[in-house]
Formats: structure tokens, C-alpha cells, sequence
DNA sequence: AGCACGCCGACT
DNA sequence: GTCGGCGTGCTC
């Protein structure tokens, strides 16, 4: 048994002594624990205990009739707990839908709804004159004795849980619940493009593997039609009655990619990611589990659905790094993804315009089948990029004239423009010109942001902020200066240098209303916007066909990061940001500002675009011994002073000393790059090794003991195997 | 993770 | 004298 506690290790039990039918493993069963009772998972039947028969227990109950994991998605997440170091029970529990993890029977198909009271049925519409928008709710309720579904009433009417809130308070309707309504299952409404010769190439590469594991890296530059090689393998495979699942790395992609496939798609989809209410997540959970929905999408978790019929595995942007997560059971979504091909025998796609330099790897050792797709589709040119020396230029809202004279061209032909600046709020740096004050954040080694609109200077790292002060904090001085440039400066900026023009800016701060950001993407498409600027928001997933000129304004701090996946990063975030351009008919081209035009990174990305980027940084991976050449595992710790992190990581490396490992390189502990956040202390310590075997020998040992170390209270720890980001 | 047990400081 | 701090240990 698998316990719901984060703890190494199984815990047998006696049968339940109720009548209940014996339990097959994954099924949930409910078993006394320390002094309560808990949910547990069965993983295995065995005749036989070490433990001590006196102390062994009976199974409480068996809480679901039939198990939620078949063997093979157990397989899947016993080999993933393995591998990351992760107690079993604790990775079973984060493969469940939230509700499941306590002793919750399963969510019935209800969904919660409203409808008319008798009062509500009898009442004179007319006495509501004056507030019509509940006359309207009331009089549609009123056609629909039953009721209504709160999400059918929110697609019809819009939003009006105020108005139901008002009638419910007036007696008038009343809340119930009611019978999902089935899913519309649409039929395939429009046929989609005829395939170019290498999309045709991709697809028919991918569905000769069907019914057999084969990894492929389907590379495609933006707008080669990658999402029309995913349909078409989808519909190939729904044809012959399997499932399929497409990761995506985040939910603000999964809209547009929905509608496309419930176009063209034949049978239910069900999304699963993190926004949706619970009841609505495990329902969507149940219809992939029972092999009901033909096509899953969702976040990286998932990668942990039970899919009785999965045939074919689709990672879409698998370079993207919100693909792994980064707390608790640090899983990487796209590597489980393979791991579970190889599992179930399936082909399995990774799809990036950047690929990974672990994908690109693999490719070109030949690991993966490696399909390109190098064309736009519909003959549309990709963007020129070309590099802007900024030295000694004259800027005004950090614009070189070459780019602003590019803009007014730009608008003058009616075209829109996106400029790309990644770094949100007004100003980074708020100072005293007198003593040399800056706004430091009070729990984070960094600098508090200035929010100008909001009055505030923000630390974007730990949350905390303040009022902005007119006097200098430490000398009472008047002259307070604003140093820098964020998307928030830029926008005022922009208005005065651009009067005529209509702005939109697209950040965390400008779209955190919700349904800002559709607004704003809608508006934009319906042309109505000249000049778009944002952050890294602009680069991720969604396009801008009427773009032909996108600038981007300052990534030379990213040029020389300190992390050794910077310049990867930095050479994917250009080209996503590039590849918003030119899409349809018009040609696109890219500006990019820096003070750095010889940066090889630049140089290479320029002279032989991301693919000539990736074969130089993977030489220098290699001769660094950097992943993909070595595997890579960081031990975090942070503590609330600054020594005890570091302590620790100290013992640690002396017990990994002592159990004499072969083939493994420490190095550090070393304060994190930022070292104190939210008032902790980082620290890490890296664990390097060319062998993987011998390395995941190595951590099944060091983990138990470390276990065992004593720390300091409030010191915590974890393993990061094949961690993204050094903190 | 919870939740006990247990051993030392400031309070009605 | 006790209430309560959090160190330590256990959960089949």
C-alpha cells in the first residue's frame, strides 16, 4: 500500500474484514494510519510481510469499486518515483485529480445549476422592469422548468451571477444541481489544408510507428504547420479507435488549440489543467480513465491520466520549460511523456520551432527520428532578422532611429507592430540622486520594481511591496530618480512619441483582470491595435498575422546570465518572438536592438538561425560537460539563516564522500544566484555524472540518507533530478 | 505530512 | 506548581 504521506516506502496490510471483493492493485482503499484513518493506494498483493504479524492491520474499506490505474500507468509512476526520488505515495497522489486524494467517491456527472422557484414561475415579469438583465435570466429560467447549467447560462447570457445572486436573494430562483449536459461531440467541420510535401513526409514517418514506441522531434519553424501534422495523426489514429494525448506547456495555448481540434477532431476532448474547478477536472479525468474522451489535452500532470486505448503522444513546444514542474515532485511532463511511450509501445512527438538542446541531441544521435519541416505553410516567407548597433545611437523611449523611422513606415502602410521588451512595470531601478538610495526589497537580495500607475514599488520575486516615497528614505532628499526602462515606461512613451497611433501592452500586469487578455488578442486580430508591446507573454503561442515589423528592445542582460541554459533560452525566446511576424501574405521582418552585435550567440543565431545556434551550443555543452553530456542533479536547501543551507549541503557532500561513488562529480555547495528570497537562504550543490545508471545508483543511496541527516528546524530540502532552472 | 511524547522556560 | 515552546520519532 501506497499511503497518502510523503514517505519512502510501502505499508502492508491485513484484508478488510467487511465482505468486500478482493482489491486489485490501483484501486484506493481506506486503512487505519498512526492514529486516523487514510487514503491509500494498492500497489501490490503479497502472501507473505517482513513486518511484525502483531503489528500489521486491516484494510478499513475499499473506497472505489473498480481500480483508477491499470498496471501499465502504475508502471509509469513507480518508475517515475524512482527516478525523481520521490516517495511512491506522493507521486500516485499528484497522478490523482485533487479529490480523489481524500476519501471522496468519485464526483457524480452533476454540474451545479439554477432555476425558477414557484415564486420565480408566478411572478409579473413586469414588477422587474427596472432591472433587466434579471428580467432576462428570470425569463429564460422560466422556459426551462428543470433549470439551468451555470455554465449554459454564461454562454448564453454572459456573465450574471450578480443578477442570480440578487433573484436569489429575492426568493425568485434557487440553486440545484443537474445532469451534465453531454458533451457536444461535433463533427469535423471543415477539412483543413492539403499537406505540403514535408508535413506529408511527417505524418506518414509518425503513423508507420503506430502500435510500436518511436520517438520523434518534429522540428518546424512557426507557421510550418505543425498543429496540421498533430491532426492529421490524430485523426488517423481515432480512426482506428485509440486515444491520444497532447501535452501543452500552458493553459493560456489550450483555447485556440482545442477549437482546431474540435473542428476537426471526431469525438469527445477532454482538458484537463489547473484552472478548471475540481468537480470538471475529475469528470474530464473519468472520460479519459474510462476511454470515453478519444483526444486528452492538458498540462504537464497530464502525463498521468489513465488512458485505456493511448496509441499516440503528442508534446507540443517541448522545449518549453514550464513543461517541468518546479516544486514538490519535480517531474518533467515531456521526459515521463516518452518514458510512458516506451511503456505502452506507442509513438510519441515532440514538437518545437526550438527544440531542446536534450531533444536536438537525441535527434542527431538518431535516439529520435528527426522531421523538419523548414517552410512556411501557405508560401508565406519567413521574417529576416537583422541585428541594430545601438552604441552611441541618440534613443528616445530606448528606440534607435533606424527602428522608429522603421515604425512610422510601418504605420503609415497601416501595419502593425510588436515590440518586445521583457521586463514589466515601469522602471527597475527607483533611486536618490543625492546619497545614492535604492528601493531594495526587505526579504529578497533585489531591487523593487517601480509600478507607476499603481503608486508602488513591487519586488517581483517575493510579492512584498510598498508605497512609493516622495522623499528619499535615508536622507530625506527630494531628488528621486526612475532608472530603466519597463513595458509599463514604455507604453507612456510610446504614446507621445507615437500620438496617432493605438497601443495595446500585453503583460502580468495588464491582462490580470480576467478575460482582459482575449480583449485585447481579439482587438488586435480585428486590426484595430497599430502598436503591440509586452513581455514574454507576446512570444508564447499565439499569432499575429497583420505583424511586419516586430522590434525587440533590450535582451543583453540575458546575453550574460549566469545560468548555463541562458543563452539556449535566450536564442529560443528571440525566435518565438521572431516567428509572431509576417505569417500571412506580408513579409515580416525583425529588428533586434543590442550593445552586443558581436555576441556569438547573436552572430550564430543571425548568420545560421536557431538550428546553426544549437549545433554551436551543444559543442560547447559537450566540451563543458554540460547536459545533454552529463546528467544533471541539484540538491536545494534553504533555510531562514544564512549559514544553516550551506551547513547542511556541507554534510551532505561529505556523506556522499563517504559512500565512495564512481563516475560522480560534486560541486559546491554554492549560495543560489540569488541567495536570500522571501527571507530564506539558497544554497545547492550539484551532482554531475556521464552515466545515468550509475548516477541514479548512487542517488537510491544518498537519498535514504539523507533522510537521516538532522538539520535545523525550518532548513528544507529537495533533489531536482534534471533541474531547469539553478534557482 | 500529521501527531504524539517529552523535556525546559514564563505565567494565572 | 502548570501551559506551551519545538526537538524527536513513528506511522504497516
Amino acid at each position: 500500500m501506497a499511503v497518502a504521506a510523503p514517505l519512502l516506502g510501502l505499508f502492508d496490510y491485513l484484508p478488510s474484514q467487511a465482505a468486500d471483493a478482493e482489491p486489485v492493485p490501483g484501486q484506493r482503499l481506506l486503512v487505519p494510519f498512526g492514529r486516523s484513518n487514510r487514503v491509500g493506494i494498492l500497489v501490490e498483493i503479497a502472501e507473505t510481510s517482513l513486518e511484525d504479524p502483531s503489528r500489521l492491520k486491516h484494510v478499513e474499506s475499499v473506497l472505489d469499486e473498480v481500480p483508477l490505474f491499470q498496471t501499465t500507468d502504475l508502471d509509469l509512476i513507480q518508475w517515475a518515483a524512482a527516478y525523481y526520488r520521490q516517495p511512491l505515495g506522493t507521486a500516485l497522489f499528484t497522478a490523482l485529480p485533487a479529490r480523489l486524494r481524500r476519501p471522496a467517491s468519485f464526483a457524480d456527472d452533476s454540474v451545479p445549476g439554477i432555476r425558477a422557484t414557484p415564486e420565480g414561475h408566478t411572478l409579473d415579469l413586469g414588477s422587474l422592469t427596472r432591472a433587466p438583465k434579471q428580467r432576462a435570466l428570470l425569463a429564460v429560467l422560466r422556459d426551462r422548468p428543470n433549470g439551468l447549467t451555470l455554465s449554459a447560462l454564461g454562454a448564453r447570457l454572459g456573465d450574471c451571477s450578480a443578477c442570480a445572486r440578487a433573484l436569489e436573494g429575492k426568493g425568485l430562483i434557487e440553486r440545484c444541481r443537474l445532469k451534465a449536459m453531454p458533451q457536444p461531440v461535433q463533427t469535423p467541420s471543415s477539412a483543413g489544408h492539403a499537406l505540403n510535401p514535408d508535413q506529408r513526409k511527417a505524418v506518414e514517418a509518425i503513423a508507420e510507428s503506430f502500435g510500436a514506441f518511436r520517438p520523434f522531434l518534429l522540428q518546424g519553424v512557426t507557421g510550418s504547420g505543425k498543429t496540421e501534422v498533430y491532426i492529421r495523426l490524430i485523426q488517423t489514429l481515432v480512426a482506428s479507435g485509440r486515444q491520444a494525448l497532447v501535452l501543452v506547456p500552458e493553459i493560456g495555448l489550450t483555447p485556440q488549440l482545442r477549437d482546431r481540434f474540435q473542428q476537426r477532431i471526431p469525438g469527445p476532448i477532454a482538458v484537463l489543467h489547473s484552472s478548471l474547478s475540481a468537480g470538471e477536472r475529475e469528470r474530464n479525468w473519468h472520460r479519459a480513465a474510462r476511454g470515453e474522451a478519444t483526444l486528452v489535452l492538458g498540462t504537464r500532470s497530464a502525463v498521468f491520466v489513465p488512458m485505456p486505448r493511448l496509441g499516440l503522444i503528442l508534446v507540443d513546444e517541448e522545449h518549453d520549460a514550464s513543461l517541468k514542474q518546479q516544486e514538490g515532485f519535480r517531474y518533467s511532463g515531456r521526459d515521463l511523456a516518452v518514458r510512458r511511450a516506451q511503456l505502452i509501445g506507442c509513438p510519441i512527438v515532440l514538437g518545437s520551432a526550438t527544440p531542446s538542446l536534450e531533444s536536438l541531441h537525441n535527434a542527431t544521435t538518431g535516439r529520435y527520428g528527426w522531421l523538419r519541416l523548414p517552410q512556411r505553410a501557405g508560401g508565406a516567407r519567413a521574417p529576416t532578422i537583422s541585428l541594430l548597433d545601438i552604441r552611441d545611437q541618440p534613443l528616445r523611449a530606448g528606440l534607435s532611429p533606424v527602428l522608429r523611422d522603421a515604425m512610422q513606415t510601418e504605420l503609415a502602410a497601416g501595419n502593425q507592430i510588436l515590440l518586445f521588451l521583457n521586463r514589466r512595470g515601469y522602471a527597475p531601478l527607483y533611486t536618490c540622486h543625492h546619497c545614492g538610495w535604492v528601493g531594495d526589497c526587505p526579504h529578497c537580495d533585489a531591487r523593487l520594481t517601480l509600478h507607476l500607475g499603481q503608486q508602488r514599488l513591487w519586488c517581483h520575486h517575493c510579492g512584498w511591496s510598498r508605497r512609493l516615497p516622495q522623499r528619499c528614505p535615508n536622507c530625506d532628499g527630494e531628488d528621486l530618480r526612475m532608472i530603466g526602462r519597463g513595458t509599463e515606461r514604455l507604453e507612456e512613451e510610446l504614446r507621445e512619441l507615437f500620438p496617432q497611433a493605438s497601443l495595446a501592452r500585453i503583460d502580468r500586469d495588464s491582462t490580470r483582470r480576467q478575460g482582459e487578455l482575449n480583449r485585447l488578442l481579439e482587438a488586435i486580430r480585428r486590426g484595430e491595435i497599430q502598436i503591440l508591446l509586452g513581455t514574454q507573454m507576446l512570444a508564447k503561442g499565439h499569432d499575429f498575422p497583420l505583424v511586419t515589423l516586430v522590434g525587440i528592445l533590450d535582451l543583453d542582460q540575458a546575453l550574460y546570465a549566469s545560468d548555463f541554459r541562458a543563452p539556449e533560452r535566450t536564442a529560443q525566446l528571440i525566435i518565438q518572438v521572431a516567428g509572431r511576424a509576417g505569417r500571412a501574405d506580408r513579409p515580416g521582418r525583425v529588428v533586434l536592438q543590442t550593445r552586443h552585435p558581436e555576441h556569438p550567440l547573436l552572430q550564430s543565431l543571425l548568420s545560421d538561425g536557431y538550428s546553426g545556434f544549437a549545433a554551436a551550443a551543444l559543442e560547447e555543452r559537450r566540451g563543458a560537460e554540460l547536459p545533454p553530456f552529463a546528467h544533471l542533479v541539484l540538491l536545494r536547501a534553504e533555510a531562514p539563516l544564512a549559514d544553516q543551507p550551506t551547513a547542511f549541503l556541507r554534510e551532505a557532500r561529505d556523506l556522499a564522500e563517504r559512500s565512495d561513488p564512481d563516475e560522480i562529480h560534486l560541486l559546491g555547495p554554492a549560495p543560489a544566484p540569488m541567495e536570500r528570497r522571501a527571507n530564506r537562504y539558497r544554497a545547492q550543490l550539484m551532482v554531475l555524472s556521464r552515466d545515468r545508471p550509475s548516477l541514479q545508483r548512487f542517488l537510491a543511496r544518498w537519498n535514504q540518507g539523507l533522510h537521516g541527516l538532522r538539520h535545523p528546524k525550518g532548513l528544507r530540502w529537495s533533489l531536482d533530478v534534471d533541474p531547469q532552472d539553478m534557482f
